[in-house]
DNA sequence: ATCATAGGCAAGCTATTGCTTGCGTATCAA
DNA sequence: TTGATACGCAAGCAATAGCTTGCCTATGAT
C-alpha cells in the first residue's frame, strides 16, 4: 500500500479526486478531458495515467478494466488515517 | 496561508505532529530530542527547524516566543479542509 | 484483416525538496 | 561583560518527483 499524504500532495491529484468525487467511474481519457475542460489543466495523457497509477498505488482509487477502457472509482476510506491519527479538535 | 497536503507529504513533519499530539507545547530543541529518542529520527537541528517552519506556514502548529525559546502548539484545524472536500463514505 | 481507440512501459530531462554547512542574532546566567 | 544557550538565515548539494517522448499491447469497429 503506497502513501497517501504522498498521493494528496500533489494539486493535479487532488484535482482528479474531486472530479471522480463529482462523478465516479469515470476513464482516463474522460479524467483528461474533464480536467481541461473545467480546470484547465493541460497535462498530457500520460502525465494523468501517473498520477492516477499514485492514487491506486494510495488506496485511493479502485479500477477494473470494462473492454479496452479502464474504470476509475474513488475510495475515501484511506483519509480515514488522517483524522484517526490527529484527532480535529473544535 | 501554505499547503497542507504538502506539509503532510513528509515522514518526519508527520512525526512532529505526532509528538505534539501527544505532548503540546514543545520547543524546538525538545522536538529534536524526542525524535530522536522516540523514533530514531537523525535529522539535524536545522533540518527539524525547517519542517516546523512548513507546518506553520500550513497552520497545522502555531508558535509564540518564550524567552529565548519558541513553543510550538498544533492546531489540527486545518485537516478539515480535507474531511469536507471528499466526503468520506463508509 | 485492417485500422482506430484506450491504455501501458520505460528512459530521459528538469524543477523541486530535504538536508547540510556556516555564520549571525537574541536571550539568559555567571 | 563574557560566555553559553536557543534559534534564524542563506547558499550549496544530492535525491526525488513530475513531465515528456517514443514505442508497444489489447480491444473493438469496419
Amino acid at each position: 500500500m503506497g502513501d497517501i499524504f504522498r498521493a494528496l500532495a500533489d494539486p493535479t491529484r487532488r484535482q482528479i479526486l474531486d472530479e471522480l468525487t463529482i462523478r465516479d467511474g469515470l476513464t482516463l481519457f474522460e479524467i483528461c478531458g474533464r480536467l481541461m475542460m473545467l480546470h484547465g489543466v493541460v497535462s498530457s495523457r500520460q502525465a494523468i495515467s501517473q498520477h492516477l497509477a499514485v492514487l491506486e498505488e494510495a488506496g485511493l482509487v479502485h479500477t477494473r478494466r470494462v473492454g479496452r477502457t479502464k474504470i476509475h472509482e474513488l475510495n475515501t476510506a484511506p483519509l480515514r488515517e488522517i483524522i484517526d491519527r490527529w484527532p480535529i479538535t473544535p
